[in-house]
DNA sequence: ATAGTTTTAGACTATCAGGCGAAAACCAGC
DNA sequence: GCTGGTTTTCGCCTGATAGTCTAAAACTAT
């Protein structure tokens, strides 16, 4: 997760997530882009999604004394989730470093609550989506793939089984293409590709069905 | 869907989606539920849930001529999805009825894209949840469900899939008792109810499995 | 050549969605 | 009281899918 350290004073030295104030003629979603540009390589952002508005009177609280004028500091946030590939690490500004999801600081804010909602998404999102290919370089082995949707998930995924149920749903193909050979022996693997890099839902829960195309 | 008919004179006239503005002390959750008691009674809310923020700078245009001042009316919306049963019809204000999803006049602003995306957020969470008890009443039958989920959705169901895939997942239960006799001749229908009436998601694609609870 | 390691493929099981048709339970009319 | 029509319910069958396990394949190192 990307997070940087807070200079400035409510809450100075916490961790936090990316963001900033929107601006008169931006929709929110330009300005998340906007804002994190100052962090990242936008143009390597595979995916973009709003989660939620945190809109807890309290949630940011003001610097001000009295507990009467706060409410002049009120911070209405939208949050995203926002996805790039483990491909190469981009140079990132000092204050800025990638953290592990599963071991996070302290956040500032409500930013915890936040960074909660945007794990859940994501995870519910890699089971019915495609959505992997965010997350993944252009081409990659099962066994690459089985590491990120682990790290995403948060529980050990079978590379068996996530090797056929993605094939099979058309979510994956192999690159034809041979297999980088190994560096400590054993098989070189087979090199994947996501054959859609836009987002696309399996089969979005046939469940009480229309027609079924087969 | 409940719409109400504009009296004041940004699209005056027009139907348009129930809210209203952000008080300085409450949270958009709050403060949907304020704005929604003045058109029905907030208690037969069974759902209430956040779909988007809907931001674009023009979205709201404002009755000022001068183009460089309409930033000074920028409105920024967060849309819900809130679900009453088809129990009874209450009383409604004059200007507010409810429409048929499928044949809605034209909207205010950007409300039809609103009405959009929270209708398939609808269909979505219809199926992979148990989230029939917010639309339907208490007790009903096999058919009455059915026809709720066929308006919900969109499409035809399948009664016999639908009764079966719901019992299975242990969203719905017969209530024993029995059924009220036909009007018009007929079997009479077995009484269900919703086993829960919280959200709740149904086995969230193990997909990639977890370990697999059985 | 042999042992060890990693990846890939196949076999098997259990579950689930969905379609179809028959049986059950009621009403109306002769 | 029996018959036909209607609505609901139940059971059978098919195809697809997730998941586990085991064996084969393909490479490195000794």
């Amino acid at each position: 997760m990307l997070l940087w350290q807070r200079a400035r004073d409510p809450q100075s030295g916490r961790w936090s997530l990316p963001g900033g104030r929107l601006g008169p003629d931006e929709d929110v979603d330009t300005s998340i882009r906007r804002h994190l540009a100052q962090k990242v390589d936008v143009a390597r952002l595979a995916h973009l999604e709003q989660i939620a508005v945190f809109s807890d009177p309290a949630r940011v609280p003001g610097p001000v004394a009295d507990p009467a004028q706060q409410h002049r500091r009120r911070v209405v946030a939208t949050a995203f989730l926002g996805l790039v590939p483990t491909d190469r690490d981009p140079a990132l500004p000092a204050d800025t470093a990638w953290q592990p999801a599963d071991t996070l600081p302290p956040l500032a804010f409500d930013h915890a609550a936040i960074a909660d909602r945007a794990r859940g998404r994501l995870r519910a999102k890699l089971s019915y989506t495609n959505l992997g290919f965010a997350l993944a370089p252009p081409e990659f082995t099962i066994s690459q793939l089985r590491e990120i949707y682990a790290a995403a998930l948060g529980y050990r995924v079978s590379a068996t089984n996530m090797q056929r149920v993605l094939t099979r749903r058309g979510v994956l193909a192999p690159t034809g293409a041979a297999a980088p050979p190994g560096r400590s022996g054993g098989r070189p693997a087979a090199l994947y590709r996501f054959a859609e890099r836009t987002l696309r839902v399996t089969d979005p829960f046939a469940v009480l069905g229309p027609p079924r195309r087969r």
